[in-house]
RNA sequence: UCCGCAGUAGCUCAAUGGUGGAGCAUCCGGCUGUUAACCGGAGGGUUGCAAGUUCGAAUCUUGCCUGCGGAGCCA
């Protein structure tokens, strides 16, 4: 026999159903009693009266605790009262496994408490709500690239050296081989496989050992990296506005019963459509000074500075052309004014900062020769990557996406560890 | 690494130098439509750890531990 899910539930009125799940709450005024069952799908409130149901069945009430595993069986009918809209009438309950005494209680807690047990955590409707939206951020990704005819490629996570040089990375023994580092970006690796399909995305895991210590970071992350052949950057923009449009139309549609469980202000999301507003840097730098900040041209924007510009727009900003010296070496120089990269930020608004950073990649082989020595980095190790430039280059642009701080703003969050199921930081490994 | 804040019952918090409390959770009792149900009762404490000041410390001082927020770095 099929399972029937509480979301199907309207399919089946006024039938006598078998619903599994666990109790998440139960209410009961003396002969009326209540049991909320909750199936991963949603919750249904089920309801016996002492006298209708056999009392054996009524007397269980007392021995389900929260989180006890049972079989509910009785007649689905429609109930505005009930949470859901619908209604059970017991007729039986059948005990899988009692719970012992759950911890987390249907009042408030603290993070810390709530993250030693983030797995019992994922339980509650706040936490299942924000991985639903995950699941369909990451559906609607996928979907983006693979609709326009991109492959997946995946890197490699074991590495041999830094991509861009600046971050400090996970070290590990690798055999008789010496070093090896667990992957900060997949992008190089990206760009053989634009060179090998013309259009690709890379999507994986990220790891960064950095000691950072805020509401933005985590020591591994996913991040979702297009890299597209014959591309510069304005191709490289309007791709970014077409896929976060993409992505944040996709959660609207399909998840506004959790957005509305996060209590999101979703105006603020439906605003989000081509074309974005596009700042130079130069630009963005101005605005900054107009509120009164004290600010250097030349320096990269902290997170405080990302707020404030983003602050000026009503949906995500793309502030483009940085100084080439904040920037990784791989990025092509601007042709007007050398000391400027084509690079491009993407900024989300009420202050989530940078979801995206990309560029049109330098694909001139002296030049890249060049930046490998200004940065001071081993050519040897990157002597497949200018191999890339050896045989038959073109120009080409990417992005990364950060995936937590894009669940992070379109489920409204004060923080990203609340966007993946089990988030690793400096002073976190556990559970 | 640096700066700031915090640590009291299983959980969330109160008590600011003078007898450590409340709500929830647990246990017992009551209630025929509850909505984080409600009402009555009970049990539950090395106030993060160590030292110091004081007649007296959860409260003041110092050190340590743990966590949180921010800076730097980045998505």
């Amino acid at each position: 026999m099929a399972l029937i899910y509480i979301d199907d539930l309207k399919n089946h009125i006024a039938e006598e159903i078998k619903i599994s799940g666990w109790l998440y709450n139960k209410r009961s005024s003396g002969k009326v009693r209540f049991l909320v069952i909750r199936d991963g799908t949603g919750i249904l409130q089920c309801v016996m009266v002492k006298g209708i149901i056999q009392d054996d069945v009524f007397n269980l009430f007392d021995t389900i605790t929260q989180e006890t595993s049972l079989h509910v069986f009785g007649k689905i009918k429609k109930d505005d009262r009930a949470p859901g809209g619908f209604e059970m009438e017991l007729t039986n309950i059948q005990i899988i496994a009692i719970a012992k005494e759950y911890p987390i209680t249907p009042k408030e807690h603290g993070v810390e408490f709530l993250m030693d047990l983030r797995h019992l955590w994922l339980r509650s409707s706040r936490q299942h709500a924000i991985l639903r939206i995950r699941h369909q951020i990451i559906k609607a990704i996928r979907e983006f690239f693979d609709n326009r005819g991109f492959i997946l490629m995946d890197a490699p996570i074991i590495t041999p050296a830094a991509c861009e040089g600046t971050s400090t990375l996970f070290e590990t023994d690798y055999f008789d081989l010496g070093k090896a580092y667990l992957t900060q970006s997949g992008q190089l690796y990206g760009e053989a496989g634009a060179m090998a399909h013309g259009k690709i995305y890379v999507f994986g895991p990220t790891f960064r050992a950095e000691k950072s210590k805020t509401r933005r970071h985590l020591t591994e992350f996913w991040m979702v990296e297009p890299e597209v052949a014959f591309a510069d950057l304005n191709d490289n923009m309007e791709l970014a506005e077409e896929f976060l449009e993409h992505i944040v139309t996709s959660v609207l549609k399909y998840r506004s019963a959790e957005l509305k469980t996060l209590e999101r202000n979703i105006s603020i999301l439906e605003k989000v459509k081509k074309p974005f507003p596009r700042v130079s840097y130069s630009e963005a730098v101005e605005i900054l000074k107009k509120e009164g900040i004290d600010f250097e041209w030349g320096n990269d924007f902290g997170g405080t500075d990302e707020t404030i510009i983003s602050e000026g727009f009503d949906r995500p900003v793309i502030v483009h052309r940085y100084p080439a010296k904040v920037k990784a070496f791989y990025m092509k120089r601007d042709p007007q004014n050398p000391d400027l990269a084509l690079a491009m930020d993407v900024l989300a608004p009420e202050g989530y900062g940078e979801i995206i950073g990309g560029s049109q990649r330098e694909d001139d082989f002296d030049l890249l020769v060049q930046r490998i020595k200004e940065h001071n980095l081993p050519q040897s190790a990157f002597d497949w990557y200018l191999d890339l430039r050896r045989y038959g280059s073109v120009p080409h642009a990417g992005f990364g996406l950060g995936v937590e701080r894009t669940v992070g703003w379109i489920c409204g969050l004060e923080h990203v560890r609340e966007t993946i199921p089990f988030p690793r930081m400096i002073y976190r490994l556990t559970p």
